[in-house]
DNA sequence: AAAAAATGTCAACATTGCTCACATGGAAAA
DNA sequence: TTTTCCATGTGAGCAATGTTGACATTTTTT
């Protein structure tokens, strides 16, 4: 498919990454093969072998590639709403962060299904920013705006990551579907739910210390969001 | 590895199912193959296609087998927290119901994988109860024993599945990883969190008893959406 | 310029999903 | 009971796949 004059590719790592990124969202992860990646490259199956020593070799490094795409976005939806809230940037990336997130699934289903497919072994990944990393700076700043209590912080990262990587596994696997609106209304709408949760760490008292748990103060003072 | 005396097997279809089963525990779902499943049985690779019309179809018997076990262990874990604690049995189903549901993905994390991988199309699942009706019984028990009010359980469904299955879908696939406590710990963990959000008001409706569920939203006043 | 390393090709192997024609055996029909 | 029929099994075989090894070509190093 493409045209190759010379007899080295230049950059066929990459090449073969794309190829398979773009041959994956069409069937899928069990239908796609590493020899229709390599003649879609225009380049003998084996050479795919200079780069990648397996085929999981190969899918490891697109889901480290969808990784990269993931915080790239994730991190230009933030910026964009930290400069359309000047009132409260924190709280506007940090939803604009989750929405991100579920929106990179809803797009890209089979891709993020192949990046939390499988445990990936990563390489340190240093220079990198992780959309781990820039969850944990949007729950950072949260509490830096006061809008999240410090009693609060602890744990929040499972809890959000949770709540938005499981609606995106819900959607991805099939399990739910869009019917009307789209994906910004459905998340929009879990949005109280979550800075409710967010916020109530601290503020809500449990009585007993192990399951059940009862609840005796349901909404956290501090959580703004819910006061329209 | 199947002793048979007998040229016909007598239930051959639910033996692949077993044999994929512990196949895929093993060695994954890419390394599945349906000839090693065939031969696990003790029957010629072509015998399976008597049972299923392709792989894929196997496989999607594999999946409702999960949903089977995994809606028996939550509807038994739920009855043990019932019988357990006389004085708010529903909240005590109800985290019940979330731990098991973890608690499988945990222990059965390729299997779970199988389950929500890829939109299954399921028959009608007429007489069996599915994990989503016990989520939804329990959610309207919480209402009955007013652990919940009545105009925060619209959308409930979806934000407790989310924050559920999105824990168990981190901690199968590998991005989460438990440490010294068991899931139980991490659970219990969550539960402030998650019972505070569920009992601050959602707008999201679930359309359907099988998947795929059909999501409505309805924008709720007080959400202070993104700006875009 | 020559040697070495990197990167490609080609041929081949075992395995896989799947289909075909045929064999078998239990259940219904005669 | 005997015969027929159909569900269920076998075996050979095809195309495709992952992977490897020996060889070719280009680039880089010496």
């Amino acid at each position: 498919m493409e045209k190759r004059s010379q007899y080295h590719h230049g950059n066929l790592g990459q090449a073969l990454i794309e190829a398979a990124v773009a041959l994956i969202a069409q069937h899928g992860v069990a239908g796609f093969s590493l020899r229709e990646a390599a003649a879609h490259v225009g380049v003998s199956p084996s050479a795919a072998y200079r780069h990648f020593s397996s085929k999981e070799d190969l899918l490891n490094a697109v889901a480290m590639d969808g990784f990269q795409r993931l915080a790239l976005q994730m991190e230009h939806a933030t910026a964009e709403a930290r400069s359309l809230n000047p009132e409260s940037p924190a709280l506007a990336a940090f939803q604009a962060l989750g929405l991100a997130y579920v929106t990179f699934a809803v797009n890209n289903p089979l891709h993020f299904q192949v990046m939390f497919g499988m445990p990936l072994q990563a390489e340190p990944r240093t220079e990198e920013t992780s959309p781990y990393q820039l969850l944990q700076a949007a729950l950072d700043d949260l509490v830096a705006e006061k809008v999240l209590a410090v009693e609060d912080r602890t744990g929040a990262e499972l809890y959000t990551w949770s709540v938005v990587h499981g609606l995106a596994g819900l959607l991805t696997g099939g399990a739910i579907c869009l019917s009307d609106g789209g994906i910004t209304e459905i998340f929009n709408s879990l949005v109280p739910r979550i800075l409710a949760g967010l916020c109530s760490a601290g503020n809500t008292i449990l009585r007993g210390s192990a399951p059940p748990f009862v609840v005796e103060t349901h909404l956290a003072e501090g959580c703004q969001s819910l006061k329209s």
